[in-house]
DNA sequence: TCGATATTTCGGCTATCGTCGAATACTCGA
DNA sequence: TCGAGTATTCGACGATAGCCGAAATATCGA
């Protein structure tokens, strides 16, 4: 990942309504959740949501498919991890202790391999 | 972490050269750098980088500490963590395939566990 | 095909963010 | 204590983000 789609991603998570969405999705796994009910459960209006699950979807976070008139939205967990990464690559200056339970993902990242 | 102490982080982070900030103390340890390299490094005027450090110190993510003239910034890995698992939590619906690397550090946020 | 349901797009307004130049604080060595 | 080095604070400006009402698009059932 490059430092400015990490950046969308962040910007696209900095905000109450769309981390709310995000982690409601990461939650319902595969599945995942209709426009509507989505609106309902963070409490947002369907026009104001809609822009923002575009911009969690134009940052790659998450994944839309039509069910009927319904638009069902997911989680992209592949992003979510390369993000993570992204977030402590070559962390912690060879200093395994301080990254604490990142252990084995950490390790992937470049991380305490040092 | 709360969600508006998650957001507060996150906007933090979403920006280009408060992002590589982050990333470069990250990588620098415990020992830190000084705010003046740092500018050098990002290529940021003294001024406006002061601001980014202010506005990542008070989302948490770095602490500072004077050491004659410098300023020394290093990253809070604690708070890191904490941000990333609240990113995660109760991820995946129960399903650990989808979690991946993210292995033991995915368990401790109540991932996979179900 | 028509109306109802579900969602998105558009246009506008306000509020906040990011940047810069200039001025101010803090620390050290002579 | 004075000057140089290091870093922060202040004030102002332009750019961008977020929100809402209204209108448009897409799908389904009768």
């Amino acid at each position: 990942m490059q430092l400015p789609t990490a950046v969308e991603a962040l910007s696209a998570l900095a905000h109450a309504s769309r981390l709310a969405v995000f982690r409601l999705l990461v939650r319902a796994g595969a599945e995942g959740v209709a426009a509507g009910d989505i609106a309902r459960e963070v409490g947002a209006l369907p026009n104001t949501l809609s822009t923002h699950l575009t911009i969690l979807g134009y940052a790659g976070l998450i994944q839309s498919r039509r069910k009927g008139r319904s638009i069902i939205y997911s989680a992209d967990y592949e992003r979510m991890r390369d993000l993570l990464g992204f977030l402590v690559a070559d962390c912690c200056a060879g200093r395994p202790e301080i990254c604490g339970s990142l252990g084995e993902f950490a390790a992937d990242t470049g991380c305490c391999a040092q």
